[in-house]
DNA sequence: GCCAACGTTGGC
DNA sequence: GCCAACGTTGGC
């Protein structure tokens, strides 16, 4: 199983939202960039991943699972993108801020960190396990 | 709200 | 295929 984050502005579609979806999921279309595409191509049914809030909020608060491999992004005008399908499987108790992970050497590596703009970016098995224990879920 | 970083577009 | 212009993202 392989580690995932996906990044949102909560104005536009929020982990309230996400749960609202509950087991069916939903599909996470707009991406329009080609790194975060072909993440989502690498992406199997049964990995996990975090919910990130940007904008005011910038906090890892929730986790998610895929429910769809990627498949053509309705939204988009042509052939060229694609999305995958996720649904919220947990709240974090307490949700991981970007602060917190900004002062943690161990996360320092994080794409969150190197790469604020990267919408779709994969997590390591280490920084996942540090992350969920930081945010009150011990078992990931 | 500003601005830096960076990705994409389009002219050449 | 290069690169300038432009648009967007996201932290601050």
């Amino acid at each position: 199983m392989r580690y995932w984050l996906f990044k949102t502005e909560p104005s536009v579609w929020s982990w309230q939202d996400q749960v609202r979806r509950g087991g069916a999921g939903e599909q996470w279309d707009g991406v329009r960039n080609y790194q975060a595409r072909n993440f989502m191509r690498e992406m199997a049914i049964g990995d996990r991943g975090f919910f990130y809030h940007s904008q005011s909020e910038r906090a890892i608060v929730g986790i998610v699972e895929i429910c769809a491999e990627a498949h053509p992004d309705g939204t988009a005008d042509g052939p060229r993108w694609e999305c995958v399908d996720i649904r919220a499987l947990a709240a974090l108790p307490r949700p991981v801020t970007l602060d917190v992970i900004k002062a943690d050497p161990r996360l320092a590596d994080m794409a969150l960190v190197r790469q604020p703009r990267l919408s779709v970016q994969p997590v390591t098995r280490q920084a996942w396990d540090i992350i969920c224990a930081l945010g009150g879920l011990p078992q990931g």
